[in-house]
DNA sequence: GTCAGTCAATACGGAAGCGTATGGAAACGG
DNA sequence: CCGTTTCCATACGCTTCCGTATTGACTGAC
């Protein structure tokens, strides 16, 4: 496939995919169209062929991520080999405390922000957040609590995860590694 | 005192409220000079009269933000009359909880995400962080907790009170105030 | 009245950003 | 060759935003 000039965008994907990382870098005010296609190497004629405008590359960021998040859910939840509740959400925090991901994590925490101001991005994560919730919950519930407190569990597992990506400690890292993991033992409790 | 035109921005600390409501509404992006002076009825020569450039009304936002809630942790979290400890962390707790500082909430959650992306700001929230966390590692402790597990929950209770304000959650209010009693009760053990 | 200080309005030039219109280029099929 | 589809580059007009320069207005002191 050759295309139109020296550099090509990659259709569609490439431009969700720049969205992602102007997302991730900079919060949905960096998503902007010249700004994506100066990053990919190209002039915005492009873009237009497949948005319509700024909103429908915006709508089409949180749809992606709602459905790719969703779609995980299931399978990090699920306990491999019937092994101990405690040790699957102990591997599923650990998804995020490792820090193994932070683009994935800078996504969320700007998706999140932008869920406070504008509804169509509440609504994404809304729906990230139930069906999270319900799968955690479910797990607590395994160990034996109360629905109403395998939820509250659930909820303090995740608020938990995203609160601490908003704290700034200037401590050592093997302190903060060392806090993390008892912070874990007490929301696990193992 | 008789001002120039009809409307009058209030001085520089009107600039720097106009500069808040407007970080509160939208992020650090929103923090814009004409915007600001909009929202205050005037024209921005006063503005630049006041602030050298844009960089320096945001300089002052951070700085205020961080000394205003450095000086109100000591007291927030100070004992009323040697009361329990468990008490007086259920009151800082419901602080938050309660949402009865929305704009609070709101200016303290967008300088965090703006501190993700700016050395000033991340500077500005890690020491407020510091702070809070000692004091409330001293609570903590005084539940004859050891350091390192006075901190940890510490460090778990704010990232649990920044956390869930990030979380969507389409349940019943009532609900939503039954499973957050519910945490408190895990983070303060009372 | 004059001067200095405080605080502001306005005009201007430049930059960034958006969306629209138009034209270009390549590939493929008839 | 022509038409269609895919994907893009470019020019343009408009808006927003920034900072600078200049001028205006009011107050208080001398």
């Amino acid at each position: 496939m050759e295309t139109v000039g020296e550099a090509s965008a990659g259709g569609r994907a490439g431009w969700l995919e720049a969205g992602f990382d102007a997302l991730a870098e900079g919060g949905v005010a960096n998503v902007r169209v010249e700004v994506l296609a100066k990053r990919l190497g190209v002039t915005k004629g492009g873009f237009y062929w497949h948005f319509r405008d700024r909103p429908e590359l915006l709508s089409a960021l949180l749809a992606d991520w709602r459905d790719g998040r969703i779609r995980t859910i299931d399978q990090q939840t699920s306990r491999l080999g019937g092994e101990p509740v405690a040790t699957a959400l102990r591997r599923l925090l650990d998804l995020y405390l490792g820090r193994g991901n932070p683009r994935g994590t800078a996504i969320e925490l700007a998706v999140r922000d932008w869920a406070r101001r504008q509804t169509e991005a509440a609504d994404a994560v809304a729906a990230v957040d139930r069906h999270r919730l319900e799968c955690v919950s479910r797990l607590f519930a395994q160990m034996n609590f109360a629905p109403e407190q395998a939820f509250a569990r659930a909820y303090l597992f995740y608020a938990f995860i995203f609160g601490q990506s908003l704290l700034v400690c200037d401590r050592h890292a093997a302190d903060m590694a060392r806090t993390r993991e008892t912070c874990a033992q007490l929301l696990v409790g193992e």
